[in-house]
DNA sequence: CCTGGCACTCTTCACATCCGAGTGCCAGCG
DNA sequence: CGCTGGCACTCGGATGTGAAGAGTGCCAGG
């Protein structure tokens, strides 16, 4: 186990080193921080650290960086979650508040969030099977042809044309509006397969190929890796990343295109509590050289989305966790509030 | 007036160096064209061009490379489009026939586009205002809440929430859906203003209020900066984009967050036929070193919004302006058909 | 008007040099 | 036993020099 002052010397290699960007060298660490002893102690505990797999050398006569472990014990173990100052946590609520529409809200928390973090900001709408039916709508928009809208009680609307087998007419349409509404309106949108399954039953039999033609568009729009949506913002910070600059960014823009990629990276982190994967813990590889700082949010007890920040490991993991902590926070209040 | 060949020297200049990306001298040109003529008199030429400000030198001893000046020349005069191949026309057709509604056919769009010039795409959505309306939607969430949806010929759906100023009744709902609908249904978006302005007269006092309230907001939502929506993608092109990377590559990466910006940009461009801004000609500064080629789409004979590419003012004009004009024609029929 | 020749200009690259930050190790001290 | 100062060593980055090469402008001659 490594001794007190060996993980304060992780701690200030791991704060100098994000701070300057520059390997950090056991002269310039006693100078900065008080750490009571001399260089040459500090060196022999770089030394320990080094061979533990915490920090490493770029080249041999050069200063330690940390290690994605290094940074790994940084964030489990000596750094706390930088609370956001009371003013930062009025200018998010502000900002957020402003929003007129679901669409609005998430585009204003990935701008909030890549400004406060100076980091490309990732937000998934709120998913549709963990939130709750407000109302189906049909809406009739030629003699066979039916336009699907669902709404959820966090504001999200989706919708979907259906082509029916058989013209639909307008007193049919309206009863289904009203059995479908009666059984799935105020339940979870992950009950309504079950919940409508018998439905086409109650329905004339020249109507049933209609009826269930649209149950299965609404099935289908509700299948997990249809419904999941993000936006991300924030890319222009990219460009803050490192000297080596084409080779880490483009596989990271790449990534950034692939919404596939990221949500399986915004699947992948815990569902509860705030989730840090650094650099090769990400199993894609072009984020190799990112860490992804990601929290469940939600409008009332349960997540029904993430939200998060991909940026250089080399982070100040305090400060972004706290960032996206307290906008997973406020994004919640304005959910539950619409 | 510039001779036939300086003319020709200079496509050639142009040719060379959006291939090679670097500076293209006398003894090269002749080599790679037949121009019929030596070196030295290929020199005289250049110099010609290079008072007439077509090409400049990066410095003494090197070669030239277009000026923004010489490019727009080559794109007004030298050069035409270049048809996509048959095989491109069928991908193109196949990919976006396989989208389910509005988003993913934009979605699709952009991925496409941004392959197929290995550029930044952007693509707006179909205007409202230029639209016409298919149907309004108002839905009853709660006794004073009201939803708004509008769907447009072109399948896009816009939704609102709208407090009411006071309760509305069931039926009272559906008589203004349905004189509303009466009013604007098939008819464009852009004349529902005058259409409906004196709808609130037909009913009780006591929902007037409301009435007048949704009607605000249907007009709200038509106000030209609201509803234009648009999707970019391909920003991971952006690292092929030259040598001094940070530099230039930032600015655009900020310019294509702004969305205001991007809108103006679409915006600035001519409303019929295909538009090139090359470098300098961009109004945004953080675009003088990108060429924007843009052109409108639409279901019909009418454009009903833009898309294009943002690249280097280095690109391949004749390419790009062929598959921008390709795509368009393509994204135009998919919609009229749904 | 075109051409070949020629002197000139600059950039680029390879190579050599120097400097300094940082290291590892060791002997000595508390 | 752990900390310290001292010291020799390493290596990368900065700086400088020189040669090579690409390209130019200009001029005299066809």
């Amino acid at each position: 186990m490594l001794s007190e002052r060996r993980l304060q010397v992780l701690r200030a290699i791991v704060q100098d080193y994000v701070g300057t960007e520059e390997p950090v060298g056991s002269k310039a660490l006693t100078e900065r921080h008080n750490l009571g002893v001399s260089p040459a102690t500090v060196r022999n505990d770089m030394a320990a650290l080094e061979d533990e797999g915490f920090i490493a050398q770029p080249h041999t006569s050069a200063g330690r960086i940390p290690t994605d472990k290094g940074y790994r014990l940084f964030v489990d173990k000596l750094a706390g979650v930088k609370p956001m100052s009371a003013p930062e946590r009025r200018a998010i609520q502000n900002f957020l508040d402003g929003a007129v529409d679901l669409d609005d809200v998430v585009a204003r928390t990935v701008r909030l969030l890549a400004q406060l973090t100076r980091q490309v900001a990732i937000v998934q709408y709120p998913s549709l099977t963990r939130s709750t039916v407000r109302h189906v709508e049909l809406l009739s928009l030629a003699p066979a042809r039916v336009m699907l809208v669902l709404i959820t009680d966090t504001g999200r609307v989706e919708q979907r044309m259906v082509d029916c087998p058989a013209p639909f007419g307008e007193a049919s349409l309206a009863d289904l509006r009203a059995r479908l509404n009666s059984r799935v309106a105020g339940r979870r949108f992950a009950d309504v397969p079950h919940l409508v399954e018998d439905l086409p039953e109650g329905f004339d039999i020249e109507d049933r190929g209609t009826v269930t033609t649209v149950l299965s568009t609404l099935l289908e729009t509700l299948v997990e890796e249809n419904e999941e949506r993000l936006m991300i913002g924030g890319t222009a910070n990219l460009t803050r990343f490192g000297h080596d600059f084409p080779l880490t960014i483009r596989p990271v823009l790449e990534a950034l295109e692939e919404q596939v990629v990221l949500l399986k990276l915004l699947g992948e982190a815990g569902d509860s509590g705030m989730t840090v994967r650094i650099g090769h813990e990400n199993a894609y590889e072009g984020l190799n050289s990112t860490s992804v700082v990601s929290v469940g949010y939600g409008s009332g007890g349960e997540a029904v989305a993430k939200l998060g920040v991909v940026g250089p490991t080399r982070m100040d993991y305090p400060g972004t966790m706290g960032a996206v902590r307290a906008v997973a926070r406020y994004v919640g209040q304005i959910l539950a509030e619409s």
